[in-house]
DNA sequence: TCAATGCAAGTGTGATCACAAATCAAATAA
DNA sequence: TTATTTGATTTGTGATCACACTTGCATTGA
């Protein structure tokens, strides 16, 4: 296998695209993060590492690692005893975790409005009719798309805005949000209160008028619906659960 | 050993710490953490973990697990070939670097200035003292002293915005820029301008008159002067190199 | 009946081994 | 001399094992 033989005088390798090893710890934890965002663990939950790998069929090596660095991202919590669980929601982390997303998502959203292409807009408002289409058959509530076409179309607008700093922390941030906005997505579809498109169309006109400003504000009404949504939940199920 | 002979009720066990079990994966963690932050390792320069397991007189496994929690924070590199390495200094990366530095530990201070008590006023404060004492017997240019000194007095402030998102994004925020640091001090050696006690004396003052925006300026000061000191450095260089 | 004790299963951590891929160096061919 | 190849060494990855600690449950004692 010679470097020479594959370089760009090659008019095959040309056309090839690398293949890309990637290791079993990165599919693990790929989905791990997939679940975690998603939501498909509850708050509170502990997760052992030979329940996982079986889960996944591998041996226990890559899980614990794929643990450990899940840990440090703080998407997973390393218990005293040692065992690992996903972070339980309380009012003072819901808070704590919008702020900084306001704050980050914010800033990345804004960078973005001066950089995004017309190519890169086009794609985003082609996102809206998706949402629209699955919005149209929305009786089969498949909230696993809605959550992952959400991400997608977050996701485009933070990628350009360019800082390969930025976006590790906002992926961090969903990471840790991810099961909170699970239970608040599932409150939403029993409200009825689906409007998520809506506040989507008014982002990508902010971002088409190169708007910074207009694009930040429709972003952070967008990312404080479900958070204000399941804190007025929690109030009220304590309350609740105080008087009875 | 039961829990309930080790309670409150219990007069020995009052004076009696925990003992904390930490693991060795913690401590390889904690001191290639600060490695990382004190930019012992070379920008570029890639770890191998035999290597790092013989100079720390471990194992390869909890090395291992500590490189991928380094690498997932991005205080590491993951190259393709499957070596790491600490990532390279680049100019885009440096001003990446401190605009999320700026927005993050601008909003950490902003918050700290209004929750700080007198007490922990006066621990920074009294960190100057430090400071002051450390600069009189300059000569010994104990760098690793001042890189700490520095980190304890940050990190005490952040401390106190009271956020547990924001913390860990600023620890990684600083591994991240730990080995174009240490470059800079040195430079700021060379160059003979150690002004550092001054413009955390401007922070202590404005977070004693609890002046949120005051503080968040000063902090901007602080931090952005070894990168824009790096930076002119850094193309004084390459302009250098272009002639010659 | 209830709490304390002791045993067994489960779990995380670290060490070691096997294997494949990458790297480096010497040797060979042009 | 220079470029290529071949072989040995190094390195990351995954699997398995041993050990210590925790947890849960059944047994025993008051």
């Amino acid at each position: 296998m010679q470097k020479a033989t594959a370089d760009k005088s090659d008019p095959i390798a040309a056309q090839l695209a690398p293949v890309g090893r990637e290791t079993v710890q990165d599919r693990v934890y790929s989905e791990l993060r997939r679940a975690l965002i998603g939501g498909l663990f509850e708050p509170s939950q502990v997760l052992t590492i030979r329940g996982l790998a079986d889960a996944l069929m591998t041996s226990t090596m890559p899980v614990r690692e794929a643990l450990g660095r899940l840990i440090t991202e703080k998407a997973l919590e390393a218990l005293p005893n040692r065992s690992v669980r996903v972070p339980p929601i309380t009012l003072e982390r819901m808070d704590d975790l919008l702020r900084a997303r306001i704050l980050i998502e914010g800033e990345a959203i804004a960078l973005a409005a001066t950089r995004m292409n017309s190519r890169q807009i086009a794609t985003i408002e082609g996102m809206l009719g998706e949402w629209d289409e699955m919005r149209a058959l929305k009786h089969k509530k498949d909230v696993d798309r809605e959550v992952t076409l959400n991400q997608a179309f977050h996701f485009e607008i933070y990628r350009a805005c360019g800082s390969a700093v930025l976006i590790p922390m906002i992926e961090s941030l969903w990471l840790q949000s991810g099961p909170c906005i699970r239970v608040a997505i599932y409150a939403f579809s029993d409200a009825g209160e689906v409007d998520t498109a809506h506040y989507h169309r008014t982002i990508v006109k902010a971002m088409a008028a190169q708007d910074a400003a207009g694009a930040r504000e429709a972003l952070i009404a967008d990312i404080s619906r479900p958070f204000v949504f399941l804190r007025n939940k929690l109030e009220a199920d304590s309350k609740k659960g105080l008087s009875a």
